[in-house]
DNA sequence: TTTTTGTTCTATCTATAATATAACAAGTAG
DNA sequence: CTACTTGTTATATTATAGATAGAACAAAAA
């Protein structure tokens, strides 16, 4: 698993952090039951301080991504055992909400409904592959 | 244009008006042309300083959707008359970001690529309503 | 037993957000 | 011209979030 951060960027390292190990799980690079690196060495690795690396795992645990097995590590977890907090979960409820906000957006721009369909599809296409 | 902010909110309150002023361009409420109320008025409707309304409006401005007149005030700008800002500005770039990074997040929850989509067509017709 | 794991605690520093007061140039209404 | 309102800028203060740092803990595994 390869994670590059950018100390310059505005966006907070811990969400960095957080974005990709979920861009990776997506890509099926890391699979449920894959042990994640541990806080110390990924800190180590991405030469930031071991909080940072921590919060960031925290908020992958408290939204469902991975769960915390004591010694053994940070694992990805599976979907499929999660399905209430992932189906009808916060995360499908913001994401309604963002995609909401994005169209308004693109509207008040004068921008058409099916650009931003066609900008939704590419954004799939990329996500899931040419397959489907 | 009604607004409506949310102290308890942990998202910053020039975020809030700036996205109520975008969704209120987009639904039509307030046309091209048409003049916001003063940096000084809106701050004392929503109970607010100054300087928190005038940096929503001075980001509304840098991303192209309202134009400062002077003593005229803030007016809405014409997306016909800045194309180049919207159509292929930072906001339209930013705005495919985003929905490559709900789509990666999507997949990662073990969601389906036309459950996004769905998802996807349904905000966009609460956005542009039931007509297209 | 020893090591490694995530977790918690306290502390410090920086940047952002919000407030407050004041002042400015510019345009407009009277 | 005069007076007022506009956005804008400057400075300052307070509070919160982000990141770092050092230390320590319980739990689990080698």
């Amino acid at each position: 698993m390869l994670i590059r951060i950018d100390q310059a960027s505005d966006e907070p390292l811990y969400l960095q952090i957080r974005t990709q190990v979920i861009a990776s799980i997506a890509r099926g690079e890391i699979a449920p039951g894959f042990t994640l690196p541990s806080v110390r060495a990924l800190a180590r690795d991405l030469g930031i301080n071991l909080h940072t690396v921590n919060k960031a795992y925290a908020v992958l645990r408290d939204e469902g991504y991975i769960t915390m097995r004591g010694r053994a590590g940070a694992v990805v977890a599976d979907p499929a055992k999660a399905p209430l907090l992932h189906k009808r979960g916060v995360a499908t409820q913001r994401m309604a909400e963002t995609l909401h906000d994005l169209a308004l957006a693109h509207r008040a721009r004068g921008g058409s409904a099916d650009e931003f369909l066609a900008a939704a599809q590419e954004a799939l296409t990329r996500a899931f592959g040419k397959d489907r």
